[in-house]
DNA sequence: TCCTAAGCGAGACGGTACGTCTTGTCTTCCA
DNA sequence: TGGAAGACAAGACGTACCGTCTCGCTTAGGA
């Protein structure tokens, strides 16, 4: 039975914990990795031997362990009924990267700003379409960063494919799914 | 009465132009101050006369132009039957700074990577769930990443705000919003 | 009459003050740039603008100053008769200065430690051979440094130049030169 | 009576040559730890074994060895009419080593520089006061060398022992000492 | 038309973080 | 069981940007 050394892994942990702590408390790109290496207490040489390419790696491996995390999960209950299950779970139990890496958004929080301020015009729309019975269905907020979401990622597809199809029609395509959406999920949670 | 003085307005324009097009030559966290001015042959003090605050208060110039630009052209035209064509077309016009803001996310690109890995799950998802003589109505990439988008977006949403709901009846709601905004999609195609 | 801008001339002079201080104190090799800025009140990259190959480039810089000092003194009084009296007088004036550069000899101090071996058993050569009525006339000690810096040195430019006589015959006309400086100093100061 | 372990010795001996050998390809200053036990095959940890002060103690450690064997050598011929011969033929058998212990000089080479500028202003002195004819005699190059060495050390004792003369007359018994010996070498070798 | 306050280019400067390198200690593994 | 391999803490290195600050030059605008 092989014994691999077990302070690498040790090192490792240590790393990985202390940058989750970090970017919770005072965002990524503010964390130095000398912060880092004085909470794993580390040297800094010791943080380049492991991750040569500096905090961008660590963060990385951070997101490859929580993934493999989630896999194993699914791997072992097989496929549900509702795939995203494993994902609410998963972020439930590792709120803080999660936090971190889909939330501070980076680019010093200009994505998550665009996204708010996209947001809250979504509301203002939803507020003046769905009737006020309908409204106590579910948080308009929630649909509004639903909306928004599926917004901005399919202009970036669209974007990053060149734009493949006139801009009529993606809004129309975006149209239909969103309303579909919005209208099954309010229906759907009256009948419940 | 203040002097307004043109040489301001030029100045900010040529900022806002070098700081553009930096970005989609290499990226915004990896421009430097000094890039900038160089591009638009200007002093460095000149910048910080201009935005005390660094390149992110240039970045807010440069969006707060854009969503000007954006909200002159929906007034003008009153609210339209399909909301998001506005920001299809601006998107279309601007595709270099929409692709900067949103694709490149920041964060070192962490987040882009993530939305990439998590949309090809989706995307295998998909092609086990649609009937094949469906798929050709819509590009499954764009549904993948229509998806992703919103179910990143209400994750995030999700746990900023604390979790109100339990795992599971986020997972069923986003499964039926999601559910239908695709059938809804690929249905409507059909019939067009 | 231009002003080229003084700041520059007022930190390199802090610097040369900084780096001849501390080498005072604690020797050349074992002070750090950041010593010597700290000592300055200067930034560290300051340090660099003006010496960008490290502390090296400063020492050489004040060796520089203290030969454009000696040899300015040198023109003003034309040739002297005793020529190594503006030597002994610009040491004398910047005692610290050249104690820090030919004393401490650097290499950790392995060259001195040389010197000194050396010295010890040319001292215990001399009392042998001189009468013990001249040994007052001039301190032995200084003869045996005289003696065995010219030793040295003899050596060094005898192997740098590959050795262009065979042993036997440097060793004679070492012995030739140094017999007489011996002899003719303690006669002189006899009849001094 | 000990036992030698002629390991320790072989270990030792290795370490020796390698740091002469590396001295002479790049210096000491730049050479490390690591290349030195890399060329002898030994691991880091070995070398803190044998001389756990670094590699000064190992430089000392190679003097030591030089000298006894300089002493012994000596003992064994009784005092030399020319006591200097030993000097100069161990420095033949050496010369790698004297070359980097006494020409390199260590301070990165400011010590050298120094004896070499000055050796040159000496050069010149010596060319306008010795008479042509006597020129050939001995190469002035070698007595500019000698005078310098002899010059920098009775300086450096003369700052050391806090000045116990004036420099008027430390520069006229340097003068008479000088004097005599370049004298006694050249009319010496005319006779010759 | 001038002249005067401003915008501006240039770049020195104090800081802070970077990624690299070497040192000396200590542990693990292997022959 | 002793030594090679190498992880580790400490800390200096030289580089790169940052944001601040003079210093003159240019220039637009009201006088």
């Amino acid at each position: 039975m092989p014994r691999p050394d077990r302070r690498r892994e040790r090192t490792q942990t240590a790393l990985r914990e202390a940058l989750v702590a970090l970017i919770l408390e005072r965002g990524y790109e503010t964390t130095t990795v000398q912060d880092i290496v004085d909470r794993a207490n580390l040297g800094r040489a010791t943080f380049y031997l492991h991750f040569p390419n500096g905090k961008d790696e660590l963060l990385l491996h951070i997101m490859d362990v929580a993934q493999k995390d989630i896999l194993k999960r699914a791997h072992t209950h097989g496929l549900p009924s509702v795939p995203s299950i494993h994902a609410f779970q998963h972020a439930a139990e590792n709120a803080n990267l999660y936090r971190a890496i889909l939330g501070g958004g980076g680019m010093s929080g200009i994505m998550a700003r665009f996204q708010q301020s996209t947001a809250a015009e979504v509301l203002e729309r939803l507020k003046l379409l769905i009737p006020v019975e309908h409204q106590a269905n579910a948080p308009l907020e929630m649909i509004a960063a639903y909306v928004t979401g599926a917004l901005n990622a399919t202009l970036v597809w669209w974007l990053e494919n060149d734009q493949p199809y006139p801009p009529e029609e993606m809004a129309l395509r975006f149209l239909k799914m969103t309303q579909a959406a919005v209208v099954s999920l309010l229906s759907a949670s009256t009948s419940s």
